[in-house]
DNA sequence: ATATCAGTTTACTTGTTAGTAGGCAATTGC
DNA sequence: GCAATTGCCTACTAACAAGTAAACTGATAT
């Protein structure tokens, strides 16, 4: 009886409600995204949000409670979407080898999807509060971590012959990452094509010879040098 | 005598304040820069800038008309330098391997180099007026045309076996691009391990076999659908 | 000494926008 | 029907920051 009342006593129109609530978050969230992603941050008004809504800027504050919460909402569903499906695929019972071939599937799917919601984590983080932002760092380390335990065990079992499994992961994080930054649904490219060639891509650095050149000589002698005043 | 007239009236003289100004204007940069990477674009003051140089706003003023001038000098620096070091390498009479190798050496010294520059125009472009948006974007494809050129070059020689060449320099334009978003001089990298990784990672995609597993079934059937939808 | 002028500052205007207070309507429960 | 509560809007404030006008300073030329 001391629980929390919400005012209309039944309990399927408090449910109701909190849908219907959760609701109009969710097209907040979408249209905020769209014009954070268009304009920028800095750039888009909430009074631009509210009318691209047919509401005005109130409203929106009696579902968000500062401009920067709606930011932040937006840079945890574009990372956690993507380390959601990354930590479902890692969880399989499947081949180091099958688990990053889903993993890359199922990111990028994501990634066409949530695209303007991941484009604008990146490019947006910075405007968060320092808490919140290292709170958005700490996944997307998280999202890099998971798949190096992926690349190291496919070493370990003889799968890959990776030199560097963090870099690596990194590396491959950023690639997947990458495509949502260039690909347009208006593009030449499927999204068919996409992931194929990603795919094609991810296979080819984690099957690397071991015989492979390294860095010319005169290149090296001068990162040598500018690390050396550094230190010294 | 009626050509434009510095004051002092020698021309040495004159020589010297054009560099006193250039020179002016390369810290204005500088620490603008700095800020715009810390703090991000919108969130920091031409007051900020100028307090962090000594002086006062009006004075930066006078050497950027507005401060979006500003960012597009940033931006255009960020850029243009990794093109040139792009054309440079890839003028040079060598194979295409060799080119590629020299290429992503010196972009990625470049990218140590100017990385807030890098990422500040990566990320703030978009505050920037549409027309000269449309400038660096084009100095960005021009870049990523002139890696797939050498690619292309490499696939008509035999030395390299690339299926598709535009979407390979993306992906390793990429790459590259990518290290500037997560290097950091106090990590755990020295440069020379980035380089040397980013080498053999780069030399991965250029030597696919042709017999790579492609997608899997469902997510294929997936992709199908939604495009379908849409075509529809 | 004095006029001049580049370069810089102090002190200001102006526009913009995040955020709020208070009222009005519609819905819900009785 | 009537009371109460939720949800949204109109109309506002407060603060900040871009950009500017005009005054100051110190060097140089005459």
């Amino acid at each position: 009886m001391t629980a929390q009342r919400t005012s209309p006593g039944n309990a399927a129109s408090a449910g109701l409600r909190a849908e219907v609530s959760g609701f109009k978050r969710l097209r907040i969230r979408e249209e905020a995204c769209a014009l954070f992603f268009m304009h920028g941050y800095e750039s888009t008004t909430l009074d631009a949000v509210a009318q691209e809504l047919g509401v005005t800027k109130p409203f929106i504050y009696s579902y968000y409670a500062t401009k920067s919460d709606l930011l932040y909402d937006i840079c945890r569903l574009g990372i956690s979407m993507s380390l959601e499906v990354l930590q479902h695929a890692a969880a399989l019972d499947r081949s180091p080898s099958d688990r990053l071939k889903i993993v890359v599937e199922s990111v990028l799917t994501i990634i066409f999807e949530y695209r303007k919601f991941i484009v604008v984590y990146e490019r947006e983080e910075k405007n968060l509060e320092p808490e919140r932002m290292r709170e958005i760092r700490e996944l997307r380390k998280l999202f890099d971590h998971q798949l190096a335990d992926i690349l190291a065990e496919g070493n370990s079992l003889g799968d890959f012959e990776i030199i560097d499994p963090i870099l690596t992961a990194t590396t491959i994080g950023g690639m997947i990452t990458w495509v949502a930054q260039w690909y347009s649904p208006d593009g030449k490219r499927t999204q068919l094509e996409v992931i194929n060639h990603i795919l094609l891509m991810v296979e080819a650095v984690v099957h690397i010879c071991q015989d492979q050149r390294s860095i010319s000589p005169e290149v090296t002698k001068l990162i040598l040098l500018k690390n050396q005043k550094k230190g010294g």
